[in-house]
DNA sequence: TACCAGGGCCTTT
DNA sequence: AAAGGCCATGGT
Protein backbone atom coordinates (compact mmCIF):
# COMPACT_ATOMS: atom_id res chain seq x y z
CA UNK A 1 0.00 0.00 0.00
CA UNK A 2 1.22 3.53 -1.16
CA UNK A 3 0.15 5.21 1.72
CA UNK A 4 0.26 5.68 5.87
CA UNK A 5 -2.38 6.86 7.83
CA UNK A 6 -5.72 8.00 6.64
CA UNK A 7 -8.02 10.59 9.11
CA UNK A 8 -10.37 12.90 8.23
CA UNK A 9 -10.20 16.35 9.87
CA UNK A 10 -12.41 19.49 9.39
CA UNK A 11 -14.65 17.43 6.40
CA UNK A 12 -11.28 16.78 4.50
CA UNK A 13 -9.96 13.40 4.70
CA UNK A 14 -5.92 13.65 4.50
CA UNK A 15 -3.63 10.76 3.46
CA UNK A 16 -0.21 10.15 5.23
CA UNK A 17 3.06 9.17 3.32
CA UNK A 18 1.72 9.16 0.06
CA UNK A 19 4.68 7.25 -1.83
CA UNK A 20 5.26 6.66 -5.86
CA UNK A 21 2.49 9.75 -6.93
CA UNK A 22 2.24 12.50 -8.45
CA UNK A 23 -0.89 14.41 -9.50
CA UNK A 24 0.27 16.26 -12.37
CA UNK A 25 2.53 12.73 -13.68
CA UNK A 26 -0.75 10.74 -13.14
CA UNK A 27 -3.49 12.93 -14.11
CA UNK A 28 -1.69 14.91 -16.97
CA UNK A 29 -0.37 11.85 -18.60
CA UNK A 30 -3.03 10.56 -20.93
CA UNK A 31 -4.50 8.22 -19.31
CA UNK A 32 -8.03 10.13 -18.24
CA UNK A 33 -9.55 13.48 -19.41
CA UNK A 34 -11.73 14.68 -16.45
CA UNK A 35 -9.15 16.68 -14.19
CA UNK A 36 -8.46 20.53 -14.50
CA UNK A 37 -5.59 21.69 -12.90
CA UNK A 38 -7.25 24.79 -10.43
CA UNK A 39 -5.62 27.52 -9.90
CA UNK A 40 -4.55 27.14 -6.00
CA UNK A 41 -2.38 24.16 -7.39
CA UNK A 42 -5.17 21.83 -6.21
CA UNK A 43 -7.39 19.55 -9.03
CA UNK A 44 -10.68 18.61 -9.07
CA UNK A 45 -12.18 16.13 -11.14
CA UNK A 46 -15.21 14.02 -11.37
CA UNK A 47 -15.56 10.01 -10.92
CA UNK A 48 -18.33 7.90 -10.84
CA UNK A 49 -20.57 10.53 -10.17
CA UNK A 50 -18.20 12.31 -7.44
CA UNK A 51 -16.60 15.32 -7.49
CA UNK A 52 -13.15 15.42 -5.80
CA UNK A 53 -10.98 18.47 -5.13
CA UNK A 54 -7.39 16.79 -4.12
CA UNK A 55 -3.80 18.32 -3.32
CA UNK A 56 -0.11 17.04 -2.33
CA UNK A 57 1.87 18.82 -0.72
CA UNK A 58 5.17 16.40 0.85
CA UNK A 59 3.49 13.22 1.07
CA UNK A 60 0.59 13.87 2.08
CA UNK A 61 -2.95 14.10 0.16
CA UNK A 62 -5.96 16.25 1.16
CA UNK A 63 -9.51 15.22 -0.30
CA UNK A 64 -10.68 18.64 0.24
CA UNK A 65 -14.27 18.19 1.41
CA UNK A 66 -14.95 13.90 1.02
CA UNK A 67 -15.65 11.94 4.05
CA UNK A 68 -13.56 9.64 4.96
CA UNK A 69 -16.05 7.08 4.08
CA UNK A 70 -15.77 8.01 0.27
CA UNK A 71 -12.24 8.28 0.47
CA UNK A 72 -11.96 4.74 1.44
CA UNK A 73 -14.91 3.60 -0.67
CA UNK A 74 -13.51 5.22 -3.74
CA UNK A 75 -10.46 7.22 -3.88
CA UNK A 76 -8.26 4.44 -2.62
CA UNK A 77 -9.07 1.81 -5.31
CA UNK A 78 -9.22 4.57 -8.32
CA UNK A 79 -5.53 6.04 -7.11
CA UNK A 80 -4.77 2.22 -6.94
CA UNK A 81 -3.48 2.43 -3.61
CA UNK A 82 -3.27 -1.05 -2.67
CA UNK A 83 -0.88 -1.67 -5.47
CA UNK A 84 3.03 -1.69 -4.50
CA UNK A 85 4.27 0.63 -6.96
CA UNK A 86 8.04 -0.22 -5.40
CA UNK A 87 7.94 -3.65 -6.17
CA UNK A 88 7.15 -2.96 -9.62
CA UNK A 89 9.60 -0.29 -10.09
CA UNK A 90 12.19 -2.35 -8.59
CA UNK A 91 11.43 -5.07 -10.86
CA UNK A 92 11.49 -2.84 -13.83
CA UNK A 93 14.29 -1.32 -12.93
CA UNK A 94 16.40 -4.56 -13.80
CA UNK A 95 15.93 -3.30 -17.20
CA UNK A 96 17.80 0.36 -17.81
CA UNK A 97 15.76 2.01 -20.34
CA UNK A 98 12.76 1.32 -17.96
CA UNK A 99 14.79 2.35 -14.58
CA UNK A 100 15.32 5.31 -16.75
CA UNK A 101 11.80 5.73 -17.59
CA UNK A 102 10.18 4.65 -14.30
CA UNK A 103 12.93 7.52 -12.71
CA UNK A 104 11.61 10.41 -15.27
CA UNK A 105 8.72 10.47 -13.82
CA UNK A 106 8.37 8.83 -10.57
CA UNK A 107 5.07 9.69 -9.64
CA UNK A 108 2.72 8.23 -12.81
CA UNK A 109 0.04 5.38 -11.23
CA UNK A 110 -2.23 4.06 -13.47
CA UNK A 111 -5.66 5.08 -12.43
CA UNK A 112 -8.66 2.12 -11.90
CA UNK A 113 -11.19 3.96 -13.97
CA UNK A 114 -14.83 3.12 -14.74
CA UNK A 115 -15.11 0.71 -17.66
CA UNK A 116 -18.16 2.30 -19.04
CA UNK A 117 -16.12 5.80 -19.37
CA UNK A 118 -13.02 4.12 -20.35
CA UNK A 119 -14.24 2.49 -23.28
CA UNK A 120 -16.31 5.94 -24.15
CA UNK A 121 -13.18 7.93 -23.61
CA UNK A 122 -11.34 5.94 -26.05
CA UNK A 123 -13.24 5.51 -28.29
CA UNK A 124 -13.15 9.31 -28.65
CA UNK A 125 -9.69 8.93 -28.76
CA UNK A 126 -9.36 7.73 -31.40
CA UNK A 127 -7.10 9.49 -34.42
CA UNK A 128 -6.73 12.67 -31.81
CA UNK A 129 -4.94 14.22 -29.67
CA UNK A 130 -5.14 15.11 -25.76
CA UNK A 131 -6.82 18.49 -25.50
CA UNK A 132 -9.83 17.58 -28.19
CA UNK A 133 -10.06 14.05 -26.31
CA UNK A 134 -10.83 16.51 -23.68
CA UNK A 135 -13.43 18.52 -25.50
CA UNK A 136 -14.98 15.66 -26.33
CA UNK A 137 -15.36 14.31 -23.45
CA UNK A 138 -16.73 17.69 -21.74
CA UNK A 139 -18.90 18.51 -24.64
CA UNK A 140 -20.53 14.38 -23.68
CA UNK A 141 -20.79 15.00 -20.44
CA UNK A 142 -22.17 18.51 -20.89
CA UNK A 143 -24.89 17.74 -22.87
CA UNK A 144 -26.16 14.12 -21.58
CA UNK A 145 -24.27 13.80 -18.01
CA UNK A 146 -26.06 14.89 -14.73
CA UNK A 147 -25.29 17.95 -13.46
CA UNK A 148 -23.42 17.60 -10.15
CA UNK A 149 -22.72 21.48 -9.92
CA UNK A 150 -22.04 24.52 -11.53
CA UNK A 151 -19.97 23.63 -14.97
CA UNK A 152 -19.79 20.06 -12.89
CA UNK A 153 -21.30 17.14 -14.99
CA UNK A 154 -21.16 13.41 -14.38
CA UNK A 155 -20.43 11.09 -17.41
CA UNK A 156 -23.16 9.84 -18.80
CA UNK A 157 -24.09 6.13 -18.71
CA UNK A 158 -24.98 3.43 -21.14
CA UNK A 159 -28.39 3.68 -20.98
CA UNK A 160 -28.54 7.45 -21.45
CA UNK A 161 -26.80 7.47 -24.49
CA UNK A 162 -28.31 4.06 -25.83
CA UNK A 163 -31.51 6.27 -26.34
CA UNK A 164 -29.89 8.53 -28.57
CA UNK A 165 -29.46 9.13 -31.90
CA UNK A 166 -26.83 10.29 -34.44
CA UNK A 167 -28.11 13.40 -34.98
CA UNK A 168 -28.57 13.82 -30.62
CA UNK A 169 -24.78 13.49 -30.93
CA UNK A 170 -23.81 16.48 -33.00
CA UNK A 171 -23.50 18.21 -30.75
CA UNK A 172 -20.51 16.56 -28.97
CA UNK A 173 -19.28 17.38 -32.80
CA UNK A 174 -17.08 13.41 -32.65
CA UNK A 175 -17.25 12.66 -35.81
CA UNK A 176 -17.17 9.38 -37.64
CA UNK A 177 -16.67 8.12 -33.77
CA UNK A 178 -20.54 8.86 -32.83
CA UNK A 179 -21.42 5.90 -34.22
CA UNK A 180 -19.04 4.13 -32.48
CA UNK A 181 -20.05 5.37 -28.98
CA UNK A 182 -23.87 4.70 -30.06
CA UNK A 183 -23.03 0.74 -30.85
CA UNK A 184 -21.02 0.55 -27.69
CA UNK A 185 -23.75 2.18 -25.33
CA UNK A 186 -26.75 -0.05 -26.87
CA UNK A 187 -24.22 -3.32 -26.96
CA UNK A 188 -23.87 -2.07 -23.15
CA UNK A 189 -27.19 -1.26 -22.59
CA UNK A 190 -28.86 -3.66 -23.82
CA UNK A 191 -27.10 -6.81 -21.46
CA UNK A 192 -25.33 -8.25 -24.31
CA UNK A 193 -21.76 -6.31 -22.83
CA UNK A 194 -21.36 -6.70 -19.43
CA UNK A 195 -18.61 -4.59 -18.78
CA UNK A 196 -17.98 -5.48 -15.00
CA UNK A 197 -18.16 -9.25 -15.85
CA UNK A 198 -15.28 -9.04 -17.97
CA UNK A 199 -13.18 -8.33 -15.02
CA UNK A 200 -12.83 -11.64 -14.06
CA UNK A 201 -12.23 -12.79 -17.50
CA UNK A 202 -8.89 -13.50 -19.30
CA UNK A 203 -7.45 -10.23 -20.58
CA UNK A 204 -7.75 -12.16 -23.93
CA UNK A 205 -11.48 -13.28 -24.13
CA UNK A 206 -12.22 -9.36 -22.47
CA UNK A 207 -10.03 -7.89 -25.88
CA UNK A 208 -12.55 -10.10 -28.38
CA UNK A 209 -15.45 -8.79 -26.43
CA UNK A 210 -14.81 -5.25 -26.32
CA UNK A 211 -13.59 -5.74 -29.98
CA UNK A 212 -17.76 -6.76 -30.97
CA UNK A 213 -18.50 -3.30 -31.01
CA UNK A 214 -17.89 -1.82 -33.91
CA UNK A 215 -15.07 0.70 -33.56
CA UNK A 216 -13.09 -0.95 -30.95
CA UNK A 217 -9.75 -2.64 -32.59
CA UNK A 218 -6.72 -3.69 -30.54
CA UNK A 219 -6.37 -0.25 -29.41
CA UNK A 220 -9.13 1.08 -27.51
CA UNK A 221 -9.72 -2.76 -26.13
CA UNK A 222 -6.61 -2.31 -24.23
CA UNK A 223 -7.27 1.26 -23.45
CA UNK A 224 -10.41 0.08 -21.70
CA UNK A 225 -8.63 -3.39 -20.12
CA UNK A 226 -6.06 -1.35 -18.29
CA UNK A 227 -7.64 2.06 -17.65
CA UNK A 228 -10.75 0.50 -17.07
CA UNK A 229 -10.93 -2.63 -15.79
CA UNK A 230 -7.34 -3.07 -13.87
CA UNK A 231 -5.68 -5.19 -16.74
CA UNK A 232 -2.14 -4.37 -16.06
CA UNK A 233 -0.84 -6.89 -18.51
CA UNK A 234 -3.05 -4.70 -20.91
CA UNK A 235 -0.71 -2.31 -23.40
CA UNK A 236 -2.01 -0.17 -25.63
CA UNK A 237 0.09 0.07 -28.59
CA UNK A 238 -0.24 3.90 -30.30
CA UNK A 239 2.16 5.14 -32.72
CA UNK A 240 4.48 6.45 -30.18
CA UNK A 241 4.48 3.06 -28.08
CA UNK A 242 5.06 0.38 -31.35
CA UNK A 243 8.02 2.83 -32.38
CA UNK A 244 9.23 2.75 -28.76
CA UNK A 245 9.20 -0.87 -28.49
CA UNK A 246 10.59 -1.73 -32.08
CA UNK A 247 13.20 1.02 -31.27
CA UNK A 248 14.38 -0.38 -28.04
CA UNK A 249 13.28 -4.33 -27.98
CA UNK A 250 13.80 -5.28 -31.34
CA UNK A 251 13.63 -8.68 -29.50
CA UNK A 252 10.10 -8.22 -27.66
CA UNK A 253 9.83 -6.86 -24.77
CA UNK A 254 11.24 -8.29 -21.52
CA UNK A 255 8.50 -11.36 -20.66
CA UNK A 256 9.07 -11.32 -17.19
CA UNK A 257 7.59 -7.92 -17.25
CA UNK A 258 4.68 -9.06 -19.09
CA UNK A 259 2.13 -9.37 -16.01
CA UNK A 260 2.48 -5.54 -15.51
CA UNK A 261 3.46 -4.33 -18.70
CA UNK A 262 1.06 -1.84 -18.58
CA UNK A 263 2.43 0.14 -15.90
CA UNK A 264 5.58 -0.20 -17.42
CA UNK A 265 4.40 1.15 -20.80
CA UNK A 266 3.03 3.89 -18.95
CA UNK A 267 6.15 4.77 -17.54
CA UNK A 268 7.57 4.78 -21.52
CA UNK A 269 4.88 6.40 -23.29
CA UNK A 270 5.34 9.09 -20.69
CA UNK A 271 9.31 8.92 -20.95
CA UNK A 272 9.47 9.01 -24.90
CA UNK A 273 7.26 11.90 -25.54
CA UNK A 274 8.48 14.35 -23.01
CA UNK A 275 12.24 13.30 -23.07
CA UNK A 276 13.59 14.51 -26.84
CA UNK A 277 16.66 11.83 -27.51
CA UNK A 278 15.21 9.15 -25.75
CA UNK A 279 14.93 7.08 -28.68
CA UNK A 280 17.39 7.02 -31.46
CA UNK A 281 17.08 10.02 -33.79
CA UNK A 282 17.51 7.67 -37.25
CA UNK A 283 14.28 5.74 -36.06
CA UNK A 284 12.18 5.05 -39.13
CA UNK A 285 8.06 6.73 -39.14
C1' DT B 1 -2.65 -4.77 -50.02
C1' DA B 2 -2.91 0.09 -49.91
C1' DC B 3 -5.42 3.96 -49.05
C1' DC B 4 -8.64 7.12 -47.03
C1' DA B 5 -12.54 9.08 -44.48
C1' DG B 6 -13.81 12.63 -40.38
C1' DG B 7 -12.29 16.71 -37.59
C1' DG B 8 -9.74 20.11 -35.09
C1' DC B 9 -5.77 21.30 -32.28
C1' DC B 10 -0.82 21.52 -31.85
C1' DT B 11 3.87 21.48 -33.57
C1' DT B 12 7.08 22.27 -37.01
C1' DT B 13 8.61 24.47 -41.10
C1' DA C 1 0.85 30.99 -43.43
C1' DA C 2 0.98 26.26 -44.49
C1' DA C 3 1.73 21.54 -43.80
C1' DG C 4 1.99 17.47 -41.12
C1' DG C 5 0.63 14.52 -37.44
C1' DC C 6 -2.23 12.85 -33.89
C1' DC C 7 -3.25 7.36 -27.67
C1' DA C 8 -7.42 3.85 -35.01
C1' DT C 9 -10.83 1.52 -37.24
C1' DG C 10 -13.65 0.06 -40.89
C1' DG C 11 -14.68 0.21 -45.64
C1' DT C 12 -13.30 0.00 -50.39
Amino acid sequence: MDCGLIYEKDGDTVLLDVSNFSLEETLDCGQCFRWTLLEDGSWQGIVRGEVATISLSGGRLTFHGAPLERVEALWLDYFDFHRDYNAIKAAISADPVLAKAAAYAPGIRVLRQDPWEALCSFILSQNNNIPRIKGLVDRLCACFGEQLGEALYAFPGPERLAALSLEDLSPVRAGFRAKYILDAARRVAGGELNLEALRISTAEEASAALRTIHGVGPKVADCALLYGLGKVEAVPADVWIKRALAALYPDGFPREFAPFAGIAQQYLFHYVRHCPGALPATLGK
